[in-house]
DNA sequence: GTCTATAAGATGATAGAC
DNA sequence: GTCTATCATCTTATAGAC
């Protein structure tokens, strides 16, 4: 059986791909066409211009991260399980060659944007915080929880936290600092 | 009287900005040579790569830094005003055109780097977190802190929220993103 | 949809005159 | 030390054949 290919998915595949290891002006078309073996001028079909490709990638990767956020919902009972997961998402990246979130790179490169794009970023961490935020106050409320923050407070830092954390453990070369510095934090807020 | 110009600090001085603001992926040596009114065959003299140059520019920064921190030891009695005046120079980066830390910029984009570079950005990270755990360590013992961690675990802790609080103060394009989270965290560990 | 061909400009870097 | 001149290469992007 032949399994038909999606040039399109391939090409968003392996953009994220890119911009997750280098950044934004890290890489080119040259070296996605290199990587799917495809010509450039076929990716100019598809993303006229380099920033339609992020723009797509960078709408496609919150979507399914939301999604992902709403599985853990789905799924885990209390709140420290939730916020492991969590926890465990950010670290999936770093264990995947050591890539760093999507936004967090493009949030460094956030002068190389415009303003649609610097939106598309500022959406994502604010659907992070509120997703945090409603699993803290949730568990603050039952006792599960502990912290002298407001949940919206906590919540803030939390995601403040998790992206340094992704950086720090990445330029270390040792994803144990990652986990150090979240089972530290989890300990930290829960009873 | 005639001021004599120092072209080499005045290309470190451009370079530092424009990593800052842009990343050692997005500005060139063309870039340096209009900013400062030279050529970029006078910048080759003086950095014959652009890695050299920018592994000069980290050297330098860490040191000013380093030497911030110590006067700040001078300075300051309190261990809650030692916390609030290393923010304070985090705060600093964000106030002047919104740029990042330096470390943080190029950590974001480590992949484009040799060792030797990799190894300076986590001597930053190292030196500020030796810092920072030294005044906490202090104030734990002292009464005025209050953490569950460790020292150091809180220390690390730290040092990513600073530099997670930066990107997403300036990816939120309100420098209160970053008030607000520093004095939640400061209150959270001062009894 | 994918290709070849090509353009216009930027980039990092070097040689050699002054 | 700084300049002009030049280089090879890369980059984003487009036109038009298949």
């Amino acid at each position: 059986m032949i399994i038909k290919r999606n040039t399109l998915q391939e090409i968003m595949d392996t953009g994220l791909i890119l911009v997750q290891e280098r950044g934004y002006n890290g890489f080119s078309y040259a070296d996605i066409a290199d990587a799917i073996g495809i010509r450039k001028a076929s990716i100019h079909y598809h993303f006229p211009s380099k920033q339609d490709l992020v723009q797509a990638v960078l709408r496609r990767y919150r979507k399914e991260f939301m999604y992902k956020l709403q599985q853990i919902n789905d799924q885990d009972p209390s709140g420290k399980q939730k916020l492991e997961s969590f926890f465990k998402l950010y670290r999936e990246t770093l264990e995947n060659n050591t890539k760093l979130c999507l936004c967090s790179m493009m949030a460094a490169e956030l002068n190389s944007f415009p303003t649609e794009i610097r939106d598309e970023l500022n959406q994502f961490f604010k659907a992070n915080t509120v997703w945090v935020h409603d699993v803290l106050e949730q568990g603050k409320s039952s006792g599960e929880f502990s912290f002298s923050n407001s949940a919206l407070g906590q919540a803030k830092t939390l995601i403040a936290f998790v992206q340094g954390a992704q950086l720090l453990s990445r330029t270390s070369g040792d994803i144990g600092y990652y986990d150090s510095l979240v089972s530290g934090y989890i300990s930290s807020v829960v009873q």
